[in-house]
DNA sequence: CTGTTAGCGCATTCAA
DNA sequence: TTGAATGCGCTAACAG
């Protein structure tokens, strides 16, 4: 690739070439430039063709900037989440970028910090930098000022919860049904005494896993015993304490569902460090299908969470949602997921 | 927070304020605005709060488009990664953004896919943007192509990579000095069979890691022992194959310095899988400090690679290269780190 | 200290 | 089919 430019060099410096340089190379107006870039408008085929020339030949890149104030918006993404460093954030930047690229866009990054007031600080910032396309991933704000949000942002998709009065911008994940196939899983493996390891923060995914635990319960005709049910953070030490509660509890049991991979993990520790073979005595289950799942011994049976998809699927909605793209108001974007098995749960020994 | 802006909610729809309109109510022009704004030039006191009060109600935003077509110049810093979705460089991207916000710029996020038309591809549409700072990991440019590149992007940073001609814009990490940290720990703890699994990429990162373990050796006093040397992909697998190898060549050995915290993850699996006990029989050491550390039993004790800090400090001087702030030519941005101790290292028994 | 003027690069009228 | 004129929102230069 050549890194000069034709003719254009100037002593001093880089000078970037305008859409009126290639209108006086080619010997036509501005107008008829831009209708050959833009594709809008009619144009003769000899025209055209001479203004492509010269746009090779001098390099020319529409000034993005200009083409935004003028045409009152950007062709940029915004994605908001609590902190890109998390794998599963990560991943959701990732399938992103690839989907906004795909068609022509691109990727601004804000991390809220699991902030309130940064949710709503990075929308408006973005906002103001002429990003109508927006992905939350909003952990704190209420149903109601996401509500309010949307009416007044509406390229805003949701992503990651479901809220029924603006259905039709969230992407969501079946958290219910996701989680009563692990029960399903378990209970074809001869597991009744079922432990659950949940998250403290009582919002949302937790509690829907939680229900899709009790469902699964139900369609096996199995009772779910609330003393196995323990809850402390989603992390590696949250998952440890809750399988000290449980050894403490006393209670038996042969299976835990953790509610993530992470927990899952913390939770082998601490039966592996008690003395507890696992998955010889004891099954978990985790949840995400994050890298650890197969750093781990035993290697960990899990949902996948299919975050890449759905963030792909999210930008393009948020576009089209931007554009005023007639969009079903009746209409949401569920997700849903399998089971991937792996070494940390097997059958329940025949006694 | 109000959602309404007073006096200028529009019957259809939302009208953004512009310059003009806070100048208009405000009763004065729109380049008085614009001073207090950008704190430029003289105003008075009075007219200044009065301005201040005004854009406060009307809840005013400069159009950062606007801005940029006048200023020539945006306020996005581009990070161009191989993979968003790896732990690694998510952590990257945290720190760039928590720099970026700091300093009121955005992060743009491009993904190279490892591949090396498309490293320059996203510097190219990053500058089409009219993205001037930027933030680079390179994987498969030359130092050459590297070097006119920054010829071309003055606002260009290299992370992670030592480019001689270009000291000034690299930000890069003493691979050498932290590994040869490692076989001091080793040394200190007896042990002297030490084998390495390292990366099959021999560009650069591993290069220079086997050289600090070389150096380590040397200023031990120590010969390494070619035969313990094992080579694989950077990754889990890579590291099962590794300690395979190692088993199958039947030399001794006490400890293991793993390429990165994957392929010790890697290695330790397997030696588990083959009986051996670790870090009773083997200790391992990891490089990077990821999540998996500290779900890995053993932990693993590896090196801190600071690459949020990294690129927080990479994207202020990519802001203000770009800025032509004058940088010493002849200053390099080198970052050191140190051990992180935990259980996949112990003293070796006394024979 | 403040207002007027001009122009950044582009897309979109309206004429021709 | 093409060109000339206009303005998007803002900042900088120049007057006053």
């Amino acid at each position: 690739m050549a890194f000069t430019i034709a003719g254009l060099n100037e002593s001093e410096g880089f000078r970037v070439v305008t859409i009126n340089d290639v209108a006086r190379v080619a010997g036509v107006s501005p107008a008829t430039v831009s209708r050959v870039v833009n594709g809008k408008g009619k144009v003769g085929d000899a025209c055209r063709a001479r203004v492509q020339k010269i746009i090779q030949e001098l390099g020319y890149k529409p000034n993005v900037s200009a083409q935004s104030l003028v045409n009152r918006h950007t062709t940029n993404v915004g994605l908001i989440t609590p902190k890109i460093s998390m794998e599963f954030f990560g991943n959701l930047a990732a399938g992103a970028e690839v989907s906004a690229r795909d068609v022509g866009y691109s990727l601004l990054i804000c991390n809220s910090l699991y902030e309130e007031e940064s949710e709503i600080a990075a929308i408006e910032s973005l906002h103001a930098k002429g990003c109508e396309s927006i992905i939350l991933h909003s952990d704190y704000l209420t149903d109601k000022q996401l509500i309010e949000l949307s009416e007044r942002y509406k390229g805003l998709v949701i992503i990651n919860r479901y809220i029924p009065k603006i259905a039709s911008r969230c992407v969501w994940f079946d958290n219910v049904a996701s989680t009563a196939q692990i029960v399903d899983l378990l209970a074809s493996k001869g597991h009744e005494a079922i432990a659950v390891a949940t998250s403290i923060y009582q919002n949302r995914d937790p509690q829907q896993r939680l229900l899709g635990v009790r469902q699964g319960f139900m369609m096996q005709g199995l009772t779910f015993n609330d003393n196995l049910l323990v809850e402390s953070t989603a992390n590696l030490e949250g998952g440890k304490a809750c399988a000290q509660e449980l050894i403490q509890r006393g209670e038996p049991f042969t299976a835990v569902i953790a509610y993530n991979d992470l927990m899952a993990v913390g939770v082998i520790h601490e039966l592996v460090k008690n003395g507890y073979k696992v998955p010889e005595q004891v099954s978990v289950v985790g949840f995400d299908d994050s890298a650890m799942c197969r750093a781990c011994i035993p290697t960990i049976t899990t949902i996948k969470y299919p975050i890449e998809e759905m963030a792909e699927y999210a930008v393009k909605l948020a576009i089209d949602l931007a554009k005023d793209a007639a969009t079903p108001e009746n209409k949401t974007h569920l997700f849903t997921s399998s089971m991937i098995e792996r070494e940390s749960v097997v059958e329940i020994p025949h006694s």
